[in-house]
DNA sequence: GATAGTTACGGTAGTCGTAACTATC
DNA sequence: GATAGTTACGACTACCGTAACTATC
């Protein structure tokens, strides 16, 4: 048993099982894989794959509790490496942070300037996508923190902290017909075509189920996945967009309003931060959570390593009614005599 | 990086950082061992141990941080054998038992042989030594299962499960001026000569400190590990003994009587079964112990893997004045608003 | 026929052991 | 001087890649 090997089940298993593309993303030969995961499997004595002859179609039952562990080792191993890194210079080094457009538009410019400024020689990778590709690219480890709106709170194996809350607000061309209104209405807006968030993307459901939740009949004209290209189309008299609060402060809003008392319609959104349960990370990192969410203490986040263990702890002890102690430990009390 | 390396670092720690005594316990060469080790602080760049010259003299802070999670790797792997062992045949394996001579000779007999009716093919290894040596074995992850009356209570690595409270009782040879008294007093007994256990045996310490704690006058004549060594003693006339209770009653008592009434005189010992947290035992392991104490819930074994973790959560938890809620996710709500 | 996994074989790298050397106690 | 760790060198193992083969979709 060595850690490549254990790489190459883990990787298989997460890449829908398909060694080709294990192999590619590992940069190795697919022979190299395949041998290797058969001689796990040999020394351990156990099938870890259940195979259709020669393709891998699903894991057997001791795979899929192998795999379990195997994550864990390699994660702890990621971890050695991290804290080592950390006593050789603990203000060098890099970080990759998955994140969703608008979070980067307009929510990270501010703080990451501050973090550029306290840690000049960490430097920072952006990674955008889609929220389910943020959970996915920290899922891999190939970003140690993700910020998101969506998805994350969603996923087990990820610890989100809400950062801050926002608002939706409603936003027309200049002179446009509801721009005159002291307050709006929901029912207002809905006159007119919307121009939102895709609906996987900055409570783009949100925005979507206030509407259907009043009954309201409304024109969903079109959806995009950031404000920029919303903006736009509102510009050229699409309709009327709904857009998070921060693209029109921190934003260009040129020739757009928002409309008066539009931040009241929409239920506030929260803006998260993820990371990895049971991953050890830079101090700056933490310290880059610190800026973002400031009153979230540091050791939540040290501790987040716990996390995934205090759960299936917490699950198990309220399965046998087990007393858990301040110090920590069961106390049972299972005395027997022996006469 | 790679397991190997990792296993001598953390033999290293463990075998007070002499690399000779690990080379040979680990049956390879010496210089493998020392150029393994400085590979891996090359690789991680740090340095895991305080040299002073050639001699490994300490842990620096890194190396110590390190070792904490080089054996949770280690660990995770030994588990990840032992699972996958348990789905090749899960009433066929082995079982070392690290206990001491009273638990191997009075207590372990019946419940070994009820054992090996209900897993024939399960290889028995029962390893003696000190209440201390069995911690040992049980750190160094030489036996699966610890059984012992004394110290495995108190090393913070190992789960310590109660099995069943015992007795000292005095005993005399038959005919013996202390055998006509319808009930014996512990000034009675210090009257005579004291034969028991030594002092790290048996709950020989509860002795000793029994009669010290009334401010008797007493004659420790002779302290031995085992109760026969105590019994042929006391046969020939060299003092009162004290055993425990399962050794006259499982246990040859020719020539011998119990004193009436010696039962109540010291306090009750517990025997404990053992095991490492955060180790994953195989099945039958967590059968035996189930029949060493009925009573305590499958899962609360099964969940030792947990329990390390658990404490240090705990601890963390108070700490920071955390909330644990009941699904084990930290209830926090660091909600600062954007504007 | 295209995609995916296994087997075979050869080159290479890295691990292990012996032995000589060096440093501490 | 005894014990302990490092360095050097050689042998061997095992890992990885290319390529041919086999199996599934």
């Amino acid at each position: 048993m060595n850690l490549q090997q254990l790489r190459y089940v883990a990787a298989a298993a997460h890449y829908d099982l398909n060694l080709t593309e294990v192999a590619n993303r590992l940069f190795i030969s697919q022979s190299g894989v395949s041998k290797q995961i058969r001689d796990l499997e040999a020394e351990l004595g156990i099938d870890i794959f259940v195979r259709h002859g020669k393709r891998l179609v699903g894991l057997t039952e001791a795979g899929a509790q192998a795999t379990d562990v195997i994550k864990q080792i390699l994660q702890e191993a990621d971890n050695l490496k991290r804290l080592s890194s950390q006593f050789v210079a603990n203000d060098r080094g890099s970080l990759t942070i998955a994140t969703t457009h608008n979070q980067a538009t307009y929510v990270l410019p501010s703080v990451l300037l501050r973090f550029a400024r306290d840690y000049p020689h960490v430097a920072v990778e952006l990674r955008q996508g889609t929220p389910q590709q943020v959970c996915d690219m920290l899922l891999r480890g190939e970003a140690d923190l993700g910020i998101a709106t969506e998805a994350v709170s969603d996923v087990s194996d990820l610890l989100a902290v809400p950062c801050f809350d926002w608002r939706h607000v409603a936003i027309v061309p200049e002179g446009h017909v509801l721009s005159r209104l002291p307050s709006v209405t929901l029912a207002d807006i809905a006159d007119f075509p919307i121009v939102t968030y895709n609906g996987d993307f900055s409570g783009g459901r949100a925005v979507v189920s206030t509407f259907e939740g009043r009954g309201l009949d409304f024109d969903l004209r079109l959806t995009a996945m950031d404000a920029e290209v919303i903006k736009t189309y509102v510009r050229l008299g699409l309709g009327v967009g709904i857009i998070a609060e921060m693209a029109m402060i921190n934003g260009d809003e040129t020739g757009l309003v928002t409309l008066a008392g539009s931040h009241r319609l929409f239920p506030p959104s929260s803006s998260k931060v993820a990371l990895l349960k049971g991953s050890l990370l830079h101090n700056y990192a933490y310290d880059l959570i610190g800026m973002l969410a400031p009153r979230v203490p540091r050791a939540v986040l040290t501790g987040a390593r716990l996390f995934r263990q205090l759960e299936d702890a917490f699950t198990f002890a309220e399965r046998t009614d087990l007393h858990l102690g301040t110090a920590g430990l069961a106390t049972v009390s299972p005395q027997n005599s022996i006469s």
